[in-house]
This record gives structure tokens, C-alpha cells and sequence, in this order.
DNA sequence: ATATAAATTGCAAGTGTCTTCAAATGGAGG
DNA sequence: CCTCCATTTGAAGACACTTGCAATTTATAT
């Protein structure tokens, strides 16, 4: 009997190992949904686990080559983020006050983009669209309103 | 009688330099109109002009908070490129290929942008809209198309 | 269960990109 | 042309990873 993370890891071809199972949970549990390498690695230090820096490092490039977690940059902030690939495709709204990430989809845009690479001849393969601003709580009570939201829910424009 | 050049950095309050006036003339002569920070140091070098490589990147960063070049990161890339500041602004198509950078303009997707950061009560600061794909000298030929062209124009995309 | 081969890990050392430091230099107003 | 403080420089440091390799763990065949 396998375990959902099991599961995922054997479609991967990926030998299901401590660490990766560790750190398939350190993402399932995080609050931000989108975590840095040594915050995971942190992350998994305060719980006793054991596991090296390298193989943190490893493992998400691992995850990422094998569609199990989207890699982010953003703005001037020089490290990579990390989130589940579970939801739909999204793009991502920054606090550049708080930090804190909001989710987002808008057809529109989406449909524009395929427009524009066509219109230039490529052949699209990936975007990332990012938008940096100050999120409501900053603006009101220069209070970040992240941790009062328990799951991150992906805002979906009305058409 | 002064140059343009000596003139919009003393707009900045910069002093004008012989390495500013420098950097600024390799960012005017680039063909590629994106360029790395080292990418820059060697050009200089090359032309026998004695910069320091921590000049460069301190350069850069106060040009970048004075409004006269633009920072990206594109991708993977973990290297930043920079561009002079003057025309509208605009968006990128860089070509995972070959690494050609293509500009353009969507006022429907700008639109959406700003309505997207309204609803979900940010104040929209800045964003980064980046396609990634292959361009049409790649997938034809795999031969690149960035050489025959002398200047970049950006794409409007028709209304 | 046990042996075996191959994948994985952890540590330390190495990279690439960029930043900072202390000392030397050089524009710009007087 | 002199003085002052911004600016530059090369070297060392910081940061975010990445790699080499011996030791360990996992999947598979017995």
C-alpha cells in the first residue's frame, strides 16, 4: 500500500527516500505556499530531521525537472521559491512590503500572450507574469494581513 | 556645452565620470540592447578602457535607481541584464534557444493588470511579464536571427 | 530474508554573481 | 589650482547554489 507521496514519487521514477518524502511534506504543510531551499531546510532542521542543505537543493531541482514543483524568482529578491505543482496554472501578485504571494489567473491574458508569441513567430513554451505592489493590509495597517489567511486560494478574474 | 550624456547625469545628480560616460556609451552601442554586468566589463576591457569590475555593478545599481537603465532577470538566467531606459515601456520574449530578447507592447494585457492588482487591493508598483519560447530563426533553421537585426523595435501589438 | 547493484546522501570544497572594504584617485566649486 | 568629498579600485567577502566523492540507503533478484 502506497501512500499518495509514494505515489508521485514512483511516477517520477524517483526512489522514494526520506529526505524527498520529508520535503514533500514541508511544502503540503507550509502555510505561504511558496518557500525558499534553506527555509525548507530550516523548516526541517526544527523538526529533528536530518537532512544536508545539498540534498534540499538536489531534490527540488529533482522535483522541478519532474513537474512535481514550479520554481519562482521574484523582483530583487535573488533566491528561488518553491511551491506544489497541485493547482491549476497561475500567475503571481508580490507584496514588496510583506513578501506575502497572492495567486491569480485571468483568461485574458493568458489568451493575449499565446497572441503576442504567435504575432512574433516563437513557439511559446512558458511565461511568468509577476506583479509587485502593496497588499491591502500594508496599505491600511501597515500589518501584513498573511497570517490571518490559512490556505492561499487562487484569485480567478471574472470574465 | 554639455553632452547628452553628461546631461542626464546631471539631471540624476551623479557626477559625470569617466566610467559613467563609458557605460552609458557601450549600453547605446549594444545591438542586443540587454546586456550582463560582466558582458559590459569586457566590452569596456576590449576597447582598452580600464574599468573596474566593481565599478560596473555599482555603476549599474545607480543608474537603476535613477531611472536611466532597467534591470531584468530572465529565467533561469541568475544573472541580471540591463538595458538603457528610453523608450516605452515594454515587455519580454526571450528565445530559450538562442537567448534573443524580443520587446513588445500589449495594451490589453497592461489593461488587465491593473485590474487584476485592484481586485485584489494591492497598489500596483511595477511588474514583469516575461514569454519564453523559441524563435523562428531556431525552429527553422536553428540558426539564429539575432544577427541580422541592427535595432530592436518594439512590437505593438493592433488593438 | 539476504545479497547486490545502482541511486542517493552528506560533507566539504568549488562556482558564479554580485557587494563591501580600505586605500588611492579625481571631479567640481571656490 | 587647491581642497574636499564623491568615486574608483583590486581584493576579500557574501550569498545562493552546485559538484566530487566516499559512505549509505533503496529497489530488485535471489
Amino acid at each position: 500500500m502506497k501512500s499518495p507521496k509514494e505515489t508521485s514519487l514512483a511516477k517520477t521514477g524517483l526512489r522514494t527516500t526520506h529526505p524527498r518524502l520529508l520535503i514533500l511534506e514541508v511544502l503540503e504543510k507550509s502555510q505561504t505556499r511558496h518557500m525558499g531551499a534553506e527555509e525548507i531546510y530550516d523548516s526541517l532542521r526544527e523538526a529533528n530531521e536530518e537532512v544536508g542543505l545539498a540534498t534540499v537543493y538536489r531534490v527540488l531541482t529533482q522535483f522541478e525537472q519532474n513537474g512535481l514543483v514550479l520554481k519562482h524568482r521574484f523582483g530583487e529578491d535573488s533566491k528561488a521559491y518553491y511551491e506544489l505543482n497541485n493547482e491549476q496554472h497561475h500567475d503571481h501578485m508580490v507584496c514588496v512590503e510583506c513578501g506575502d504571494v497572492y495567486e491569480f489567473v485571468d483568461e485574458e491574458i493568458e489568451r493575449r500572450q499565446d497572441l503576442v508569441a504567435g504575432s512574433l513567430g516563437f513557439v511559446l513554451h512558458d511565461h511568468s507574469l509577476h506583479l509587485y505592489g502593496v497588499c491591502s493590509g500594508m496599505q491600511e495597517t501597515g500589518e501584513c494581513s498573511k497570517k490571518k489567511r490559512k490556505t492561499e486560494t487562487i484569485y480567478q478574474v471574472e470574465k
